[in-house]
DNA sequence: ATGGCCATGAAGCATGGA
């Protein structure tokens, strides 16, 4: 079972590139993240040709995140992340897949740093962190997959120096990120590839991509009822090549049958 | 050190992204 993560950044804008990828890929559950589309102007039709269904959670302009899955529609669980009645950003949706807990997140940027925006970031990942403990002590088969706009170490990054007071890679970002694995959750692409740089995305400016001046923000973490199944991990950097691709590339993970 | 690019919304350019 392949499960797969991909912020779009703009779901109209990258329809050709998303079905391309669906049909080479053939991922069973899909989360995407920055659709930057309305609910009303989510390309239903277009996905279902290409054999999909979608549930989804829009927002004009901005954010914005959907579960594709093949066939039959996710079993949605939850939309909006517990714990801030007063948040209106689309940034969670969550299903049941296979007895499976899909959780595709799109965790805010945070820049500038410090101020009212990384605030923000930071309340949002301790929300997540509340909602995500309660899974590992219920023991629930769930993965946490989306962008989490987090560089968790040097390895994640092209020029860490770089990066330092950057909102995705400052100290209280990678701490939280810490603190979120310490309850047990596994950092998959890590597990199989534990000191290799791997990134996720790659900026549309300087030839970015063609550098390979990239970051890790993109993760698919597994909880301790899961982990063993776990059989593969991978980004599929290629799509970032294409033509009108987003700037981040799907990154995914396999699991053996439960 | 800086700016470079891309998408959206709206009809210029401002804003957000990372």
């Amino acid at each position: 079972m392949k499960i797969a993560t991909y912020n779009v950044n703009g779901i109209n804008a990258r329809l050709p590139v998303l079905l391309q990828w669906l049909e080479q890929a053939k991922p069973a559950v899909v989360c995407l993240q920055e659709l930057k589309a309305p609910q009303e102007k989510f390309p239903l039709e277009a996905i279902r040709e290409a054999g999909y269904e979608a549930i989804w959670h829009g927002q004009k302009s901005w954010n914005g995140v959907a579960i594709l899955t093949p066939h039959i529609p996710a079993e949605e669980t939850r939309r909006g992340l517990a714990g801030d009645p007063d948040d209106s950003q689309s940034r969670y949706i969550e299903a049941r897949v296979n007895g499976i807990l899909i959780r595709c997140l799109y965790l805010p940027n945070g820049n500038p740093a410090p101020g009212p925006k990384f605030d923000y970031k930071l309340r949002w990942f301790e929300r997540l962190k509340t909602h995500a403990a309660q899974l590992i002590k219920q023991n629930i088969p769930a993965v946490l997959a989306g962008d989490f706009n987090v560089i968790p170490t040097e390895l994640d990054v092209y020029k860490p120096e770089r990066w330092l007071e950057d909102a995705l890679f400052r100290p209280e970002t990678r701490q939280a990120y810490q603190q979120l694995l310490a309850q047990g959750w596994t950092d998959s692409l890590r597990k199989f590839h534990p000191q290799q740089p791997i990134y996720t995305f790659w900026d549309y400016f300087r030839n970015a991509y063609g550098r390979n001046a990239g970051l890790r923000i993109d993760h698919l973490l597994v909880s301790p009822a899961l982990a063993g199944r776990l059989s593969e991990a991978a980004v599929d950097h290629q799509v970032r090549g294409w033509e009108k691709s987003s700037d981040h590339a799907p990154t995914w993970i396999r699991l053996a049958d439960g």
